[in-house]
DNA sequence: TTATGTGCAAAACATTTGCAGGAGT
DNA sequence: ACTCCTGCAAATGTTTTGCACATAA
């Protein structure tokens, strides 16, 4: 945030990013909102729209572009993939080697000037399995 | 949409299905209400997201889990990935080999039953790129 | 004939924005 | 002081839904 010149200092800014520091979830707008209100209870939504995207057009957070009907955010900037539960729709990360070289397969592949790539897998949560296994005991 | 018992073959659905193969766009829902109401002035916009969705759950279309505010269709079913300028929001196909054994490393990766991945690539599409160039002249 | 589908309009969500007052620098 | 930022509420944009009527099977 402090890389940023006009960008100050504001106490809803440092507990938006406490708390997303605080989470391994993906959180929506929303759930930020959420948190944050606990400690800020008269913050708006408007307010943490507006610092989520400032922060991730300033690189400091992520915005993943994932399905799903909402956005979600994610204090973690090192390039990573997610997996998301067709059930559940909850995003979690997923530990494999980032393919830095399909960027440049891409890039042979089109007219475009290739930026970036984001794999999005989907399946079912441990969670659902498990609900699923206990549906059909009946 | 045949292979469905209880789905009954209306007008609208054919029309939907008809447009939807003549372009090789991904269009968002309303782009679709745009394109079938030459044909079918009184079809109402919810009647177009429900057969969309239909479809998409059917599998004779795919529903696009991209980024972006919108979702988007796509008449082609086999498995390709795509990529959507940062600039405009277009979204294209892009041809590269898919990367079907990614599935099972993902689920060594994690606990989850993994169904699918989907690889979306940002970059700038050769339109925008024309006019950044021309900015540049200024 | 009857379950399913449609058009229309309203509702439900997610996100953005205008503005007057508030707070960092 | 002088911007920039915030809270609030209203506006916007996308998708879903309720319902009376229409229509494919």
């Amino acid at each position: 945030m402090d890389n940023l010149p006009n960008m100050r200092l504001t106490t809803q800014r440092q507990i938006i990013l406490e708390e997303l520091g605080k989470v391994t979830s993906h959180p929506t707008a929303n759930e930020v909102y959420d948190m944050v209100r606990k400690r800020l209870p008269r913050i708006g939504l408007g307010t943490v729209y507006r610092n989520l995207e400032l922060m991730a057009e300033s690189g400091i957070i992520l915005k993943l572009e994932v399905g799903g009907t909402q956005k979600r955010f994610d204090a973690t900037t090192e390039s990573h993939y997610h997996i998301r539960c067709t059930h559940c729709d909850k995003v979690e990360d997923i530990d494999i080697p980032v393919q830095y070289h399909i960027n440049e397969h891409a890039g042979r592949a089109c007219n475009y000037e290739v930026l970036g790539h984001h794999i999005e897998f989907s399946g079912i949560c441990v969670d659902c399995q498990q609900v699923r296994n206990e549906k059909s005991y009946n």
